[in-house]
RNA sequence: GGGCGCUUAGCUCAGGUGGCUAGAGCGCUUCCCUUACAAGGAAGAAGUCGGGGGUUCGAGUCCCUCAGCGCCCACCA
């Protein structure tokens, strides 16, 4: 074995030999409890961000567990087709060879975006292989494979004929660079400067007017109408009276609405029902017409009158100039608004008026809160389940049609001869008037709609599959807050609807990568840190382990390379473990499972009693989704105790040939690679075949070591020293290397055999870190008794006593402390028994401590 | 306008149901190339747990309040 690890050398080749052998599929333990994992789904455009990289480290973290742990456990990959961001995509690439997809037509615009995802749509999957991340690849889906085509059809049909779905002209956001609606939480809302600007609408049969007040004037030119509150005193006597729309000069009745806040502005609104959602229900309410004024590229329309040709924005200015020239602009105020943009391109999204399909979420919203409420469904953690609740209290119907050209077309007939739609699985051969002139719907569904039924639609479904009936519900999803409401609820409201059965038991959200600089890592901002090149240079493994260490249960995370340096020197420290181990034991020379001894010495049945209660704790952690403390322990455990503490004293064991220590160091090394073989699967492996030498850890069992009790004075590693001294003085045995005689326990150093020549030396009587001549006590110890000898230097007092005056004051206050709380009646009646009786035994401790520093002080005196 | 979260060591963060002397990584100080590993080892310094109030025998932890920061939701024209 090489003396450095090289984390490039060993992820190689171990993935493709674990696909090749079959044991990312759940067949492996085909008699085993099922568990499914489906992957949320990367775009097909994408590549992995840092975000992936967390959210799939944390699915690869449960499922090899489960997987070690004997269940047939099956993470099953895909991508999500991400319509409206591929089109984009790809009529950018057109557009470098000047063609537009108009000309190019749907279909083989649609085939340029097929080639196009057979060129890169591998690129994230390549990704995930090189990160490790154990899925299942012979159950590959992706959104617009035919079968999940089917079952989106079907889904459609199904809720359409339920009254699920319906087509309706309304108000939706619509992006006019993208030429297309999005749905509700498809718009980012950003808090905006802008101006409210106040205009007065003349009475048209007496004189006067009514002041209204708009952020967006051009909309003006849609009025049909203005309201007031009913109730309101200042308006009461001209409800029912008509305006005189200027520049355009429609004669516009005002109406009374409840809708209108006479708090705000003037308290009168003007109503575009076109152009704003509460407008619409305004106009609806009180028959007022909807006249849409600009086109899909929010260019003004012939409806503007002479503005028309105007980008939207272009015209507001002209529109505020032209009032202010016919002298009804009554003045221009600034005003901080809300301004939705569109998620993708960030324009700013347009209401608009127009026909699209929606999905009626009212019916399926109760039952989607229900099986939260009741825990069917849990989320963790569990403060999730609030926003969860609130927004989906909060929904109206789902705009589920989009106007671009890649997705799932809508399986809508329009006759043209009665207008009646059809909508079925297959193109109808007529309508039912007898008319075959049918045209099918040119919109695609939200690619949402297909990501909604991921959890099943993978599985086969709606076909009675066995991997449908095996694997669904799904045990858990692994995903981000930001997109709960995306796709966690519409899933969740699909799967209970479609299936009648929950998708998924446990929901585990986790925080956001964040960059360096505590942001958003973003293009844009030029702040995002690519994890494939950090896996170029720390290694996929190390990544792994620093996102799950970093990983807070819910917690946003600044990204911090220190981290994976970190993350990758344990891989190295690993390594050398096993380096050691292999050296005295032999390649391949430990067994894969059980060969815990019998009948230890006290280190081993020391160091054994803490691998129980580390397995038991990491366990604990895992079973509850708390990756980094569950981690943190095992890190610390193998780091601090073993690697630090118990190599240390094997190592004269083993040179004697000492046989429980060498089955004790076999099997301790071997559960810590499999411990840690979910987080970093790759070196964990490469070191099993130097250790067990058979099969694959990543197709091994987890790890049950059987309960030791440990010797007394070896319940802390701290101790272990110092209880190996204490055990050895007892029986008479004499130490037996240097290193084993560290002083942790000034107690136990005391009785070391080398103590009287150290206070010759020095004067006084070693503690760890005294200082001796400019060196200090650990040379010593660490060293040889020659090195100790050739010591002759003058010994800090000084130091020393400052260190034990120190000491000492920390402990007279910490045992002033103790004294009260013992002296305090309601203390002793209250407190639980158990924590009184600690406190007592501290106090005690506290005191023989104190003894023992005082006369040590006064000895340097 | 609602809702949620954060504020703990120089930096980035942990600290389930209140209870030993508040932890980790990185950084810092002193010492040590030691035969698995200097990408290492030993020892150590460093925190009025954002401010104020309350509940309690006991509060970093629970409640109220103030301040600062962040996020989400929302049809104030």
């Amino acid at each position: 074995m090489d003396p450095a690890y090289d984390p490039q050398q060993v992820e190689a080749h171990w993935y493709s030999r674990w696909e090749k052998a079959g044991i990312f599929r759940p067949e492996l333990n085909a008699g085993g409890p099922p568990f499914c994992i489906v992957i949320p789904p990367p775009n097909v455009t994408g590549s992995l961000h840092m975000g992936h990289a967390l959210d799939q480290s944390i699915q690869d973290v449960i499922i090899r567990r489960k997987r070690m742990q004997g269940y047939a456990a099956l993470w099953l990959p895909g991508t999500d087709h991400a319509g409206i961001a591929t089109q984009i995509v790809v009529e950018r690439e057109l557009a470098r060879e000047g063609l537009t997809r108009e000309e190019l037509g749907r279909e083989r615009f649609i085939e340029q975006v097929w080639m196009w995802k057979a060129r890169s749509g591998g690129a994230i999957t390549e990704q995930i292989r090189r990160m490790g991340f154990s899925t299942d690849w012979s159950r590959e889906r992706f959104t617009m494979d035919d079968g999940l085509s089917e079952a989106v059809k079907k889904v459609f049909v199904d809720l359409y004929h339920q009254d699920l779905i319906y087509r309706g002209k309304r108000i939706i956001n619509w992006c006019p660079r993208d030429r297309t609606a999005i749905s509700d939480v498809e718009v980012e809302h950003e808090d905006e400067l802008g101006e409210l600007v106040h205009i007065r609408y003349p009475f048209e049969k007496s004189s006067g007017g009514i002041e209204v007040a708009t952020t967006r004037a051009e909309t003006m030119l849609g009025d049909t109408g203005v309201a007031v509150h009913p109730d309101d005193p200042r308006y009461r006597a001209v409800i029912g009276k008509t305006v005189r729309l200027p520049l355009i000069g429609r004669e516009i009745p005002i109406v009374a609405d409840a809708a209108v806040d006479p708090t705000f502005g003037t308290g009168a609104v003007k109503v575009t029902p076109a152009h704003d959602p509460t407008d619409f229900e305004i106009g609806q309410r009180h028959g007022l017409e909807a006249i849409v004024i600009m086109d899909e590229g929010g260019v003004i329309n012939a409806n503007g009158g002479r503005f028309s040709g105007l980008d939207r924005m272009d015209a507001r200015r002209a529109v505020k100039d032209a009032l202010a020239a016919e002298g009804v602009l009554v003045k221009v105020e600034p005003h901080e608004h809300s301004v939705g943009h569109c998620e993708r391109c960030h324009t700013v999204v347009e209401p608009y008026l127009s026909e699209q399909w929606f999905v009626r979420v009212a019916p399926l919203v109760g039952p989607a809160i229900e099986a939260v409420r009741r825990g069917d469904i849990r989320f963790i953690p569990e403060r999730w389940e609030k926003t969860y609740f609130h927004w989906m209290e909060n929904l109206r119907d789902w705009n589920v049609s989009r106007q671009i050209w890649w997705g799932h077309r809508i399986p809508a007939w329009y006759c043209g001869a009665c207008g009646e739609i059809t909508v079925a699985m297959e193109a109808p051969p007529a309508c039912r008037c007898g008319s075959t002139s049918l045209r099918q719907d040119e919109d695609v569904l939200d690619t949402w709609f297909s990501s909604g039924l991921f959890p099943f639609s993978t599985l086969g479904w709606p076909e009675d599959t066995e991997d449908y009936r095996t694997f669904y519900p799904n045990s858990v999803l692994v995903t981000g807050y930001d997109i709960i409401s995306f796709w966690v609820a519409r899933m969740i409201k699909l799967g209970l609807h479609l299936t009648g059965r929950k998708p998924f038991s446990d929901v585990v959200i986790h925080g956001m990568i964040r960059a360096e600089d505590g942001r958003k890592m973003s293009k844009s901002l030029g702040n995002g840190v690519d994890p494939l090149d950090v896996v170029r240079d720390y290694g996929a493994d190390a990544l792994r382990l620093a996102l799950i260490q970093a990983a807070a249960p819910n917690q946003d995370v600044p990204f911090q390379t220190e981290w994976v340096d970190a993350a990758r020197r344990f891989g190295n420290k690993l390594w050398n473990a096993v380096r050691f181990t292999v050296t005295h034991l032999g390649e391949g020379g430990v067994a894969p499972d059980g060969g815990y001894p019998d009948d230890p010495g006290p280190e081993a049945a020391w160091v054994l009693s803490r691998l129980h209660a580390v397995v038991a704790e990491v366990d604990a952690s895992l079973d509850e989704y708390r990756f980094s403390d569950a981690y943190g322990t095992l890190y610390n455990f193998a780091w601090g105790e073993v690697f630090d503490w118990y190599l240390e004293l094997a190592k004269s064991h083993l040179r004697s040939g000492d046989a429980p220590t060498r089955t004790t160091l076999g099997v301790v090394i071997r559960d810590l690679l499999k411990l840690f073989h979910p987080v970093i699967p790759f070196v964990t492996e490469e070191l099993w075949q130097h250790l067990v030498g058979d099969g694959f850890i990543a197709a091994s069992r987890w790890p049950s070591p059987p309960a030791y009790q440990a010797p007394a004075g070896f319940e802390t590693f701290r101790d272990v020293v110092g209880g190996v001294r204490r055990f050895r003085a007892e029986h008479g045995l004499a130490p037996r290397h240097p290193l084993e005689v560290t002083i942790v326990d000034p107690e136990a150093a005391m009785e070391a055999w080398w103590v009287p020549q150290f206070k010759s030396l020095a004067g006084f009587e070693p503690r760890a870190g005294s200082s001796v001549a400019g060196g200090t006590f650990s040379r010593v110890v660490s060293g040889s008794l020659e090195a100790l000898i050739s010591f002759e230097g003058v010994v800090d007092v000084a130091a020393e006593r400052m260190r034990l005056d120190r000491a000492i004051t920390e402990l007279v206050a910490a045992q002033a402390r103790t004294e009260a709380k013992l002296a305090n009646p309601q203390f002793v009646e209250r407190a639980p028994a158990e924590v009184v009786a600690k406190e007592r035994e501290r106090s005690a401790e506290l005191s023989a401590t104190l003894a023992k520093l005082t006369t040590q002080r006064s000895d340097l005196e």
